[in-house]
DNA sequence: GCTTTAAATGTTATATTATAACATTACATT
DNA sequence: AATGTAATGTTATAATATAACATTTAAAGC
């Protein structure tokens, strides 16, 4: 049995960004029609920006783009939609690089574990139950009541591991 | 068999804080000592600053309390300072919050874990062995080397959820 | 369809966090 | 004392994020 899901892999050989790309936004539009939410053509475009790549991309990145399509784009024009994104698990913030990468199963509940190479900068999304039980077990002895885990942990992948050799 | 070590505890009723302080500095002497690093004056009065209390403290917050007791402070003085102090294990970067807590243990290796109270601040520091491990499995399948790891968990502590019923 | 209301976005300004670059001082070693 | 390195001082600016208020857009009831 292994309680280890990888919500999002490393990206592999040939893999095609487009159909993550496509992917992420027909979740999004689903998840938000579901939950009665608006996904709308700023939030849209914003998701699509961080959807990008596999690496974790700043909001000034991402105003830099807005900008160039509409010149009004102000911080706070992507600073609200990140905000709507996050709130409805769309994208996930990196606490340490202060950057952003989108989720794949925003519609599933869970919990994160972000693997992230600080060689080429990719992202990796698990969720291991086993962590998140025993993080909850822990809490618990303390009395304490979790409501949200920042994990992150740095390191190389196994390309950039081979690359180095 | 507990493989969860408690590195500091949220405190406790009639908590001395002074005490914190002064093991706390002494570890750091002892330490640099070992080492062969300058615990110069600058840094360990921004070690006593960050060890005011066990809520992650802010870097222009300590500056402000430099600034009382030297006018030429300026941010990379407390930047300096307190990327040293981290260096040397001394202080824990909270990502999640942009500040900066004392760690009791400097001379043991470990990694940790912290419980964050996002009601009254205070901060756990733990090492929980089976959760490094479990997540060095997740990793190694991937064939990714782990150098760091961010484990941020903020919720209500116990004084706390007793207050808010 | 029109009105009302709430949500979303636009706009300007500013707060917060962090680093670059170069000058000076203090310290350890010879 | 002379030298080299580490630490600190100093000035400027970059990078990240929010406050506050104005305007526009969309949804919901009439």
């Amino acid at each position: 049995m292994d309680n280890n899901r990888v919500l999002m892999p490393f990206k592999e050989n040939g893999h095609q960004h487009q159909h993550c790309l496509n992917a992420a936004l027909l979740a999004a539009e689903k998840t938000c029609l579901e939950r009665g939410v608006r996904l709308t053509n700023l939030r849209r475009r914003v998701l699509e920006l961080v959807w990008r790549s596999h690496e974790p991309v700043k909001a000034y990145d991402i105003l830099d783009k807005l900008r160039d399509e509409h010149a009004g784009s102000a911080p706070p024009t992507v600073y609200r939609a990140l905000d709507f994104l996050q709130a409805e698990g769309l994208v996930h913030k990196i606490e340490s690089l202060n950057a952003y990468v989108g989720c794949a199963e925003p519609d599933h509940r869970h919990h994160s574990q972000f693997l992230i190479c600080h060689d080429c900068g990719a992202v990796a999304e698990l969720d291991n139950v086993n962590v998140r039980r025993m993080l909850a077990e822990n809490a618990k002895q303390l009395g304490f009541r979790i409501d949200y885990e920042t994990i992150e942990i740095k390191g190389t992948c196994s390309a950039c591991a081979i690359d180095d050799q």
